[in-house]
DNA sequence: TTGAAAGCGCTAACAC
DNA sequence: GTGTTAGCGCTTTCAA
């Protein structure tokens, strides 16, 4: 819009400094280009490109001189225009339903930390769970913003699969289909909440209920068949009044949760809610209608949190191995990308009963 | 580094098609440019990116046209050579110690939204407090891969304004000097911490404790000498064993802190920790040192995160607005982005005492 | 080992 | 209203 005339204006002023000899000085920043680094060492853009991309074939010498005109004119090389010429961002989207979540906040410095360690930058996204937005992230890929991208919100990947995005270079993070073309990274959800159950079981309790989230996802299915099996292998025959549907995580939609389910006869003894923030809530709720954790009631999270350790009472859970589904994630992004036909695999993480206070 | 081979390739194709005539109706994605959209419409690529952008003169019938021919092509406007074009990344770089924690989480969320308002991609950095990282996150400022900055790490912060960066388009949030010369929005520390300490002293506590962050902090700095004045105004001279300074936000840092303040002699009856983490963490502390709060020790924290009210008991904490806090931030830059020129000022928040069972 | 020059795909003068 | 064309700043042939 507005650009043209005040770079134009600094780059004829280093052109019209062919003053050889002393630099002149101009100070760092602005204005200056490859083009005005190449005249003040006195060589060739192609060279100085060359030294600053680390290619073996320049002369000590004059690698030294390039290196000296750099720093003595501040200069940074813009990645526009490399970006432009070299095809790619080097940017890495990531895509998730919430970032306030600690679940998702330790999956996202998994990714961060292997990008960064590849030479890319992680573009974090918040869904916030609205469709217009999580369709417009996936056009940051054709729009080549974003070389590659990792989704972690169920209901992108919903949508995903159901449009043309499968040709887009992506991986699916913790929600995925073994069955859906698309590189993923999670746990065995199923076998997963069957553990959480057969704990409780082993605890003793008979009616155990189920906060799950929507079972338009995946792993809401997949935890929830684990939990059925569990009960029906124990001879139980599950309660469908036990078992509740929520579309958040919040830690309120947990204690609200917890207070309708205890406000019917045959309330369950124990729950087991897919969410550490759920089962922080349903606590808080419990404690707010007078039933004492885990006295009253046994509660059992999922994903271990930081957080989870610290609340009252300490909060057993299935630990996930956060930090590691990230680095997966992003491994398995940055391979695709460097190989686009190879076809990347699905990788299971194991998961782990922990043990606390509160089941 | 090992970024040349496979782009050559791909580019070598598409210079390979000078086919001139009949459109090849090579489907959608990728090779598509805008030249290959303006042949199948019949038009020249100037024409083509005034229907994309949205300019006015063009004939209705000419619009429909590209279009069409948008449409059948699957084409999306590359936005690398865009950005290069118009010398704009469209990204807004933040800047945070730590992702993980809620408060930040928070901010982000206003930062982003306010973004997108505007056309704007955020980029999210986690510094971890790492100064290599921090620093580097500047140069992307540099080297145009972000049009500015947000910076919500008081480590980098402190650094940035000891260096040249003091040039570049960023804001500063939560922690500032206001002798800077960088915009800034935040609240009054000084005052947010008398507050807490007044609301202590009210309750009749004169053994009041400070778990603080690292004084190099302005924030904290300013926190401290809140909670310093209100103690002598009240008469009371305080005593430097019952302040802490920790150099980490986490639950375990405030839980390992309560626990060492309590061991000794005099303790405090009442503990301000500086952010709502570590009063969460304090919590858990005093409980594993067989403390009850508040009856045996009040506990305030600071920030207000939606944690606070779910805990046992529920905190007593400063409210600090974080989502206004992050729009704000963002609405400062891109004011500053709008008009560099101008100087923008430096805007405080109003904080409030939230007064719930910890104390 | 170095330089000249051809673009990457787009926007915006400037003509017509 | 529409087309022609000149770059944006960089990387990478290709030739010397």
């Amino acid at each position: 819009m507005s650009r043209s005339s005040s770079r134009k204006a600094s780059a004829a002023v280093s052109a019209a400094r062919p003053r050889p000899g002393v630099a002149p000085l101009r100070g760092a920043a602005e204005g200056m280009s490859i083009a005005g680094v190449a005249e003040q060492a006195g060589v060739s853009v192609a060279t100085v490109s060359r030294v600053l991309n680390g290619h073996e074939n320049v002369r000590p010498a004059t690698r030294d001189k390039v290196l000296a005109a750099v720093d003595a004119s501040g200069y940074r090389v813009n990645e526009l225009a490399r970006n432009l010429r070299t095809a790619e961002s080097r940017l890495l989207l990531t895509m998730v339903p919430d970032v306030g979540n600690p679940f998702y906040a330790e999956i996202v410095r998994g990714i961060d930390s292997v990008a960064r360690q590849h030479g890319y930058f992680m573009l974090l996204c918040d869904t916030g769970a609205d469709p217009g937005r999580e369709r417009s992230y996936f056009d940051l890929l054709r729009r080549r913003r974003a070389d590659g991208a990792i989704c972690l919100d169920p209901a992108t990947i919903q949508q995903a699969l159901g449009e043309t995005s499968s040709a887009l270079p992506w991986v699916a993070c913790c929600e995925f289909d073994p069955a859906m073309g698309v590189p993923y990274v999670g746990i065995d959800n199923y076998r997963a909440a069957g553990d959480a159950v057969r704990h409780l079981l082993a605890r003793g309790h008979r009616r155990i209920g189920l906060i799950n989230s929507d079972v338009d996802y995946l792993y809401a299915r997949q935890r929830q068949q684990g939990y059925l099996d569990a009960l029906s292998a124990a001879g139980i025959t599950p309660d469908e009044r036990w078992r509740m549907n929520l579309n958040s995580l919040d830690y309120e939609a947990g204690a609200s949760a917890a207070a309708t389910l205890m406000n019917q006869p045959q309330a369950p003894s124990a729950i087991f809610a897919v969410s550490d923030t759920l089962a922080i809530g349903v606590i808080h709720g419990l404690r707010s209608v007078g039933k004492r954790v885990p006295d009253d009631i046994a509660v059992v999270g999922f994903d271990d949190i930081s957080l989870a350790a610290q609340i009252d009472p300490p909060l057993t859970t299935i630990a996930q191995p956060m930090r590691e589904l990230g680095e997966t994630a992003a491994r398995l992004l940055l391979q695709r990308l460097a190989n686009p036909l190879a076809n990347v695999p699905g990788v299971l993480l194991p998961h782990r009963l922990v043990i606390r206070g509160s089941a």
